[in-house]
DNA sequence: GCAAATTTGTGATTGTTTTCACAAAGGGCG
DNA sequence: CGCCCTTTGTGAAAACAATCACAAATTTGC
């Protein structure tokens, strides 16, 4: 007999936190494949180089999911999480700026696997694009930005642009009511602090490596 | 009169610390550019949104490069960044599995501006690769791995490979050499302790921002 | 060449995150 | 059905990280 949610909010949740129940939301989704029933905090833990107190933690933040003794029920779990996560409802991405990099992400496996819908690219030379592109995502020119996000409800916008155009293109989709950016470009960009941004920065990666094996 | 760096090493320096030094390295490279002098570490904080003693903490991890009542002279204090960082030599680095992502990988310029070059490619398809790829980086077959890094030098491995497979490609670029992975595959990899990885899970970037926007 | 103004480097302090450790809860087996 | 074993949930402790605050060093301007 699954245990309860529980309505526990906004407690300014710890961003690393989150990204653990990501984590911890597709471990599940592969133990549900396998048709295993039950998981304890140390097991889940152990898999990812966790503290099994840290799972349980991580986990209080938002219920009592657990039964003592036993451990979690698999199947029950994963759903609490994916509510949490917001992850049970299509989530909604659009990608700004379809180069190089750009080609990779509108068409990446990963973000339809984990349940994302990339709904639209935009793109300065849209013609181009579309050629390099092997997906149905549409591909706009970035002028019509405004207009196709318009009515529609987009969650999360990608950012893939020249890092010039980086600070101008924010303000763009910040003012057509995006609430939440994933930045691939390397620079800072200033928005509202309602506005949730991640910085994915490819080269600081490498070069924090770099300092390993120099 | 710059002041001197000292051989200070080795002290278990926090990740955080190396990213942010890294962050630092490239608003000086900017500054050069413009052909500022100098810089304090409450001008160098503000721009990363940093605090000052952060900035100074970090720099003194690894010596004393700033002037009291003056600053940091920008050049200066750059040459030290990139040589502790491991950025005043090339690094060499290989990409396996030359897919969606990977072809945007291998040509991503964000790399080769930071100094890193792009070695080869490795791929279990490569001649469908050869043809999606725009660059000039050649790309081998994977069974071509070990012979190819046997006597070069390989600083890192980047790995785009199918999840499946990413266990073996990571145990075969550890037997032939390499120090350092830089993980885009969204699965935990074990490797001998000394081996250092970076782990780019981009759709966890996309959940942890799911999750504020729900 | 001296005094005022800066800004560094760092010990002390505060805040945050992780780990420990254990009481309480529940399952499972005899 | 009852006892033992496991595992949760969580306060307390420890480890870690960020910020404060100030003495010491140096520049700058007069």
């Amino acid at each position: 007999m699954p245990p309860t949610d529980g309505e526990a909010e906004r407690k300014i949740i710890p961003q690393a936190v989150i990204k653990r129940l990501s984590l911890y939301s597709r471990i599940l989704q592969d133990l549900e494949l396998e048709n295993v029933e039950k998981i304890s905090s140390a097991d889940l833990g152990r898999r990812l180089g966790f503290n099994s107190a840290q799972v349980r933690k991580d986990l209080a933040c938002f219920g009592q999911f657990g039964v003592p003794g036993f451990g979690y029920y698999v199947s029950d779990l994963r759903k609490n999480l994916r509510s949490i996560l917001g992850k049970d409802r299509t989530v909604r991405v659009i990608l700004i700026g379809v180069g190089n990099l750009g080609s990779a992400l509108i068409s990446y496996h990963g973000f339809t696997k984990q349940g994302f819908k990339m709904m639209w690219g935009f793109e300065a030379q849209p013609e181009a694009a579309t050629q390099r592109v092997r997906s149905e995502v549409p591909i706009y020119h970035v002028d019509e930005l405004e207009s196709k996000i318009q009515g529609e409800s987009v969650d999360i916008a990608v950012l893939a642009v020249p890092a010039t155009e980086i600070q101008s293109i924010a303000e763009r989709v910040v003012a057509a009511g995006v609430k939440a950016i994933l930045n691939f470009v390397p620079a800072r960009i200033e928005v509202p602090e309602e506005v949730q941004v991640r910085y994915v920065d490819l080269a600081l990666e490498l070069e924090s490596l770099s300092y390993y094996v120099r």
